[in-house]
DNA sequence: GTGGTCACG
DNA sequence: ACGTACGTGACCACA
């Protein structure tokens, strides 16, 4: 068996993997799909021709020879879009790193120094496969030189092989013919002319008969049809011409050594930390554990048992420096914890033996309080009067030279508040928080890992990520088998997170959000803490009713409905539902979605006057809705003390809210009675009551503030109704004459504007033209005229920076304004004006929340914060403290914020959430 | 695991 | 010409 060589062109298959695949990106917007498609392609290529030797050629930026000798025949190539640009020096950087020999020659293209290689193997007696995706390097094929074409047709990828024979089979020439076929019948794509007239039937016939264009033009009187020979008489020049530009050149003068381009094992440490870092997390897989040698720290993990060991270590840290700690735990049960001393001295300590969860609870709870107390200066008090973007203010956390006052003692953690949930107590206390650190740093990626945060900030430092230290395994089943991994992860959780408290301070630092972090996200680690401890008291009895009650109508709408349709289907499959309706049924309305007919509602509604199915349908799914996601999934969430405790997420949102989950409950129906009525279950305890107070229109109130603009701040000044008023400027009608109908368009736009306008979404919500939504925006920016100027500064802020900020300083990264795909850079564009009103509105309440949390705790009152949604607070209200509580919740709501118009709160009091809304 | 749908601000 | 409103999370069906 001869030697095999494997030639890869570059560029065609970066390209060929951009279109085929969909957009790819890892969590930090970073363009990856074309390379995850390019590493496909090869390892499967690999695979199937098992070569010794491998090469990849890359054309160079600079005029290729061939073209150089025809300048008028380039440039008109389509310009690379720039989410494929980016990837090119990626791949690049993959392949190096994979040890895979890239060659690239100046003055040459890839299918030069393709041709070349392939043409130099032969003659040393290999066989050679050529991969690219551009048909023009058939004319390299032969016995020994195979071709092969990655197509994808409909999502999979097929590659259709060629040597010589199959060349001619499909094409009815010779491999070298093909670039006489060239010649006649030109190519657009790679810009060369060809000659007039000549497809590639005619082209073939020509080629077929006469063997090249030489021949054919010595007898050209011969050739036929009239057209083809007129036309090459006239052309000659220019298929010669042609003929020249699409030969391949197989002598270019290129360096090249077998030595280098011989396969070794690519699967080297370079390469899997670059596949990690893209998130290539099913390319993974390939590396062997065993070759992917980590960088250990030099330092020794120990590992305490005993009770004396561990007293004694804990007495260190609450005399030593600021500490790293961990918590092994899983559904509730805690295996163990990790304690850094310092950098170098860490510490594992399992929950066996003497050494309970209580036990070990209760010395990390009393490490926190006595590290805060010896540094009760640090404790972060909600001072939001120092909460100021401009870093030239003085701050309180930086000395007056500039740095950072960091270095107070304290004890760090990934997460706190996920160790806060093992300790009783919810004051606040002297921590850092990596996790919430890293996020204000980078809000857009989808989780915050220590292997991540020490690969960013400790200098590139590698450390092995919880999956190779333990595998797919859950940490109960790690604990049985793997205990030596459990250890090593403890540790290396608290290692990174007391290693990252100096990079990671001065970043917020020098990104300005030191002052968000410090007066806005770590006192709120404590007040969320708190709202997830207190939960929420739910009636579970009646929510039961409540589902059963729906399930009644529920059984009869279904009854109904597949009556209707004439058969039983799964209601519930917008793919069955799609066929039932557009294709038995015949409704109008078409495709809408990529698998097939678009069922939501606001496509149904349309249909509902004329099709009593489809009302039917939207009532099933309504209540389909309520009974899974409410009461069938409330109750389930509901603990053995009678109450929800919610978990809320301060590290998930791009803008900065904070999110919700198991349940979510800032998204309890509201807007229709029905779902509305769930909120009767929510209610306060004994003796207590629900007060409710949200702010009106902040993100509205918010934009004047920013904007400046005095139209829409002396309309709120005038106190009047504000989408009324907006109607009435924007229509030019007089205040009291406004029509519903004009107030409803004018809260459209004033939403819209929030959002990032743009006629289209603005026309789509109010089922108008266009055009006229363009009208109705217009008259909008004429109405408050420094609105548009405050918006397109934002966008052209983003532009330049790369990220927008809001009024406090809090970054949000827009990677999509850089790209070069319209839609993509639209959506950037929305992002950019809709991130800094959201984000201040969310950092405002915030901090509302923080200082209604210390006024309850400080005044020493039995009531309590349990919600936030957004923009709504709920207080369970001990019943005497109801005017006192009141009071607060005014003050430090509109006291969050000074903005040039009054922050407005409603409030409202009730025995149960329905009626304190 | 992904897409469609729908609940909220 | 492109094909959209901004930000979330849960459930279901279906590959």
């Amino acid at each position: 068996m001869s030697e095999k060589i494997l030639l890869i062109d570059g560029h065609s298959i970066l390209n060929r993997a951009f279109y085929g695949l969909p957009d790819l990106t890892n969590s930090e917007g970073k363009h990856t799909g074309a390379v995850y498609g390019f590493l496909n392609i090869l390892f499967r290529t690999i695979e199937e021709e098992k070569p010794q030797y491998l090469t990849v050629a890359f054309d160079l930026k600079a005029p290729t020879f061939r073209h150089k000798m025809f300048e008028a025949y380039k440039g008109t190539r389509k310009p690379m879009p720039e989410e494929l640009r980016e990837q090119v020096p990626l791949i690049k950087e993959m392949l190096t790193a994979m040890g895979v020999n890239v060659v690239t020659k100046e003055g040459y293209e890839a299918d030069d120094i393709l041709g070349t290689l392939a043409r130099k193997s032969e003659a040393a007696g290999m066989d050679a496969t050529i991969l690219s995706g551009d048909r023009d390097l058939l004319q390299l094929a032969t016995d020994k030189v195979m071709i092969r074409l990655p197509k994808t047709v409909r999502g999979k990828t097929t590659i259709e092989d060629y040597h010589a024979q199959q060349v001619i089979e499909k094409y009815q020439v010779t491999p070298p013919q093909i670039i006489e076929l060239k010649a006649l019948m030109g190519d657009s794509a790679d810009n060369i002319p060809g000659i007039p007239g000549v497809g590639e039937k005619t082209a073939t016939k020509i080629i077929v008969e006469y063997g090249s264009i030489e021949n054919a033009h010595e007898h050209l009187e011969e050739l036929k049809p009239n057209r083809a020979r007129e036309s090459m008489r006239e052309h000659y020049d220019m298929a010669q011409m042609s003929k020249a530009l699409a030969t391949i050149c197989t002598d270019s003068p290129i360096e090249f050594s077998y030595e280098k381009a011989k396969l070794g094992n690519l699967y080297t440490k370079e390469a899997f930390l670059l596949c990690r870092q893209l998130e290539f997390k099913n390319l993974l897989n390939r590396f062997d554990s065993a070759a992917v040698q980590e960088d250990t720290l030099e330092q020794e993990f120990f590992t305490c048992a005993d009770l004396a060991g561990c007293e004694a270590l804990f007495a260190k840290a609450e005399a030593g420096k600021t500490a790293g700690v961990s918590l092994v735990t899983e559904n509730g049960r805690v295996f163990g914890a990790g304690l850094a001393l310092n950098e170098e001295e860490i510490y594992y300590i399992p929950v066996e033996g003497m050494i309970t969860e209580g036990y070990l609870c209760g010395k990390l709870e009393g490490l926190l309080h006595k590290v805060s107390e010896s540094n009760t200066e640090n404790i972060m008090k909600s001072n939001t009067d120092d909460v100021k973007k401009d870093p030239e203010n003085e701050i309180s956390d930086v000395n007056t030279d500039g740095t950072l006052k960091y270095d107070k003692k304290c004890v760090c953690a990934l997460d706190v508040k996920a160790l806060l949930k093992h300790i009783k107590s919810d004051d606040p206390m002297a921590v850092f928080d990596a996790g919430v650190a890293a996020y204000l740093l980078n809000p857009l990626k989808s989780s915050y890992t220590y292997d991540d945060m020490a690969k960013e900030y400790l200098n590139g430092r590698i450390l092995p990520a919880r999956e190779e230290l333990l595998g797919k395994k859950t940490v109960e089943k790690a604990w049985e088998e793997s205990a030596e991994g459990l250890a090593a992860w403890a540790c290396y959780m608290a290692y990174t997170a007391l290693a990252c408290r100096k990079p990671m301070c001065e970043a917020l630092r020098d990104t300005g959000m030191w002052n968000v972090y410090t007066q806005i996200e770590l006192p709120l680690i404590f007040t969320l803490d708190s709202m997830e401890k207190w939960g929420i008291s739910v009636k579970s009895e009646e929510l039961k009713s409540y589902g059963e009650k729906l399930s009644v109508r529920i059984g009869e709408l279904e009854k109904q409905i597949w009556q209707q349709a004439g058969e039983e289907f799964n209601i519930n499959s917008p793919k069955q539902m799609g066929v039932i309706l557009f294709e038995k049924l015949g409704l109008k309305g078409g495709k809408k979605t990529k698998t097939g007919y678009s069922t939501a509602a606001d496509i149904l509604e349309k249909l509902a006057p004329e099709y009593p199915i489809v009302k039917d349908i939207l009532e099933y799914r309504q209540l389909a809705k309520l009974k899974s996601t409410y009461a069938d999934g409330l109750v389930g969430e509901i603990a053995e003390d009678g109450r929800i405790h919610s978990t809320f997420n301060q590290t998930i949102t791009a803008t900065g809210r904070i999110s919700s989950t198991e349940p979510n409950l800032q998204n309890i129906p509201v807007r229709m009675e029905l779902g509305r009525l769930i909120r009767k279950v929510f209610v306060p305890e004994e003796g207590y009551v629900f007060l409710d107070a949200d702010y009106s229109q902040i993100e509205l109130r918010v934009l004047a503030h920013m904007s400046g603009d005095e139209k829409l701040i002396q309309a709120y000044k005038e106190a009047q109704d504000i989408h009324r008023h907006t109607a009435s400027e924007v229509f030019h009608v007089p205040f009291d004459e406004v029509t519903d109908l004009q107030r409803r368009n004018a809260k459209a736009v004033n939403f819209g504007i929030v959002y990032g306008i743009s006629s289209f979404g603005l026309s789509q919500d109010l089922s108008i033209t266009r055009k006229e939504a363009a009208e109705y925006i217009e008259r909008y920016f004429e109405t408050y005229p420094k609105i548009k100027g405050f918006l397109d500064g934002l966008v052209e802020e983003g532009k330049e920076k790369g990220y927008v900020t809001t009024m406090f300083g809090r970054r949000r990264p827009i990677p999509e304004l850089k790209s070069g795909n319209f839609m993509q850079r639209s959506f950037g564009e929305r992002v950019a004006m809709n991130s800094p009103i959201q984000g201040t509105a969310a950092d405002i309440i915030k901090i509302a929340m923080n200082r209604v949390y210390r006024r309850l705790k400080d005044e020493n009152l039995k009531s309590r914060l349990v919600l936030q949604v957004h923009d709504e607070l709920l207080i369970e209200t001990c019943k005497e403290e109801i005017p006192q509580v009141s009071a607060i919740l005014e003050e430090e709501m509109k006291g969050a914020a000074k903005l040039s118009v009054e922050l407005e709160v409603d409030m409202h009091q009730g025995n149960n959430w329905y009626e304190a809304k």
